[in-house]
DNA sequence: GTCTATATGGCGATAGAC
DNA sequence: GTCTATCGCCATATAGAC
């Protein structure tokens, strides 16, 4: 099917290189068609690339977003989290980079698009009552849910960003290394997230966030 | 004088295009001048990327990398490193946007770049042998060097990757409010890698799959 | 040094043959 | 549906006036 094949071969080319570097003929040589064929099924470059933008951030959002509506700890959360993004990302390297790319070209149109899929997220507010209440902080906890979400993506998406520069100084090109290297991180990813939540616990409160050891997961995301 | 002017412009667009995005017409504009005064000055748009990111991979590297080479404590390394790349990268924060592209664009060029440095590092066996003594890893501690460096460059440089989406969205574009954040975040990052190191020196009783070769997908993400 | 003018090539997009 | 041919435009790069 020559527009699957279409929509596989500018998925490739764009998360590689963005919107602006990549071309029409990088597109159709990657497909192994004519440059005229991607017109005759995707009118223009911007056709094309809306669907591979709309596509992904589809993919990235709503497979683990509702995770953070469950009634459980916050650090339960966490882990569920990484395992989800973990193997979401394992089947797609690139995406980080894509994200990274398009976000300094255009950040509006990405946060809208994403803002657009709120629905398919848990209610935010809720989760940011449940920071609130575990890290014993007054009033909004805005900065926290940066700190706590900024942190979780450094981790799960940083080493994706760098695997070119890994692959190359510690993994001698070894395709199986890397996947390795990101089964082996899982079991860092939770223990730093837990010290961020202690950090960021208000001092007074001697109420740690929470004693009860976590009970760990397999690497599966949540059943469908 | 025209020729630094030239260099500030072609650094400000070239970090955040990269060298397949940007144009000469950017360059150009940024800086105020016509197009072929540009090739008064460089010959050809490659002649001024070099110049561009060799100065970037000059900045990035000296100012901090000898740290590692100090007679003291990893975790107090760590500290150093944190604070030195933060005030590298509150003056530069598009450096890790330039890099990650340009990683992604050609990363033997890059890491060629970074090893003809290797003499403005510290001893990087040394530091090994740090890192084996201080985590009683018996053997060669390469797989735990990346997890440091990945980690720290995770902590230190995703935020500024993400840093046009934060303010998009906590920040409302106050240009004031990622700072105060990123000082806030030193608070954090270090007691986080304090964790890290802890946890490969005694590897967490909770882990399962250390044993088991990389449980693969267990839910099916995006077949096309 | 800095400009205008221009050569050359690649890119996005369309027309038309089959 | 898929191709060849082609158009208009923009980008890189050079020539030459001042």
């Amino acid at each position: 099917m020559t527009e699957k094949n279409i929509l596989h071969a500018a998925k490739a080319v764009f998360l590689r290189k963005g919107l602006d570097a990549a071309t029409m003929q990088d597109i159709a040589a990657e497909a192994g068609i004519s440059r005229t064929l991607l017109h005759y099924y995707y009118r223009n470059k911007d056709t094309l690339f809306r669907a591979i933008l709309d596509g992904a951030v589809a993919e990235f959002v709503p497979k683990v977003a509702m995770l953070i509506d469950l009634d459980i700890p916050l650090l339960e959360k966490v882990e569920l989290l990484v395992d989800g993004y973990l193997s979401l990302l394992l089947d797609d390297p690139l995406l980080p980079h894509f994200f990274i790319i398009e976000i300094e070209r255009d950040p509006r149109v990405l946060v809208q698009l994403f803002r657009d899929r709120r629905g398919e997220f848990g209610e935010i507010s809720r989760l940011k009552k449940q920071i609130a209440k575990e890290l014993g902080i007054s009033g909004d906890a805005d900065l926290a849910l940066a700190h706590i979400f900024t942190s979780l993506y450094a981790m799960l998406m940083f080493p994706f960003l760098a695997k070119p520069a890994l692959d190359e100084v510690f993994f001698a090109r070894d395709p199986e290394a890397f996947r390795a290297f990101m089964m082996e991180r899982r079991n860092y990813i939770v223990p730093m997230m837990r010290t961020l939540l202690r950090s960021m616990a208000r001092p007074p409160a001697r109420t740690k966030t929470k004693t009860k050891r976590a009970v760990r997961r397999p690497v599966s995301v949540s059943k469908p």
